[in-house]
DNA sequence: ACCGTATACTTGAGCGGTAAAGCATCTCGT
DNA sequence: ACGAGATGCTTTACCGCTCAAGTATACGGT
């Protein structure tokens, strides 16, 4: 009985009606777990935020390690303006250069440099190690599977189909 | 061929290898979309962002529609900080108020206006809809069950379980 | 009674994102 | 050829969060 009244008194204004679905809820809590857990360690290890390493990532991914600055914020959601803040950070950091485009003038390229590269390599590793940790430590493989189609259908097109 | 090249030479270095569970970038991804969406109707229609929607929405669960701003934190996973920050505005906004507390000088509760509770109604009906809309053009009923109880576990305890 | 530690909250610095405006360059129709 | 619009990028101003330090209060042991 030291706490102070966290929950004053048991009986009182009623609350609550309807409930939103328990996956929209759920979804929420466990992003924000799951993200914190994985920005913390990779920022441990290596220094680079999530949205950094996911940067890497998609470069790591490209032809050549270079991508224009606009398919890069369409590849992680989010604006150019926050692309080249992020891109600032990681050429400051030397793991990323930028490259102009011999037939587009407006263009730049974001590189992955050597560094850059044994970075990615690196935090790759242990970054998957880590993400494969925290679910297959909660689901077999078919619950995974299964997650993932059902996940992959929140950002499918725009919703609506089954309206019309 | 108007474009750029935006993937120049077809042939070039080899990416990528593992891939990290679908469901984790499926998870990355969803939330991303879906909040995005959230949180933008709910600015327009209101004037809150989700989280100070959910702010409302906490106090309006609690007995006498106020909480410990640390009880607040924990309930919207964000730290003390945060918490005084957002109910800045929403004291601001005279939607929420400061009360005392009257066996622990320390504590400050967040407590909802009669303004709150009548934003907290309105918003949550638009809200609620909205949010049922999203799933319920996405997932069947048995799929949002199914779903739900997945995300569940990510938040769940420390994992591990599994491990030992 | 008093000190040490724990707890509740606020504050300052900084980061990482947005939206909107601005600038340069490209492209297309006439 | 040139002007209108589209496109790629940066910048500005802001917001909302974190971390860490600071302040105030409470509590338990001696």
């Amino acid at each position: 009985m030291s706490r102070p009244t966290t929950t004053p008194a048991r009986r009182a204004k009623a609350p609550v009606r309807e409930r939103p679905p328990d996956a929209w809820v759920e979804l929420l809590r466990g992003h924000a777990t799951l993200t914190r857990r994985m920005d913390a360690a990779l920022r441990e290890l290596h220094g680079l935020s999530l949205n950094e390493y996911e940067v890497l990532l998609q470069l790591g991914f490209a032809d050549e390690g270079r991508l224009r600055r606009v398919d890069l914020a369409e590849r992680l959601l989010i604006t150019q303006g926050g692309v080249t803040r992020l891109l600032a950070g990681l050429e400051r950091k030397g793991l990323v250069d930028r490259a102009n485009c011999e037939s587009d003038a407006r263009v730049v390229y974001a590189e992955l440099t050597a560094q850059g590269r044994r970075k990615l390599a690196s935090a790759r590793r242990a970054h998957l190690e880590d993400v494969r940790d925290q679910f297959s430590s909660r689901f077999s493989a078919s619950e995974l599977k299964a997650l993932g189609e059902l996940l992959s259908r929140l950002s499918d097109a725009d919703a609506g189909a089954a309206a019309c």
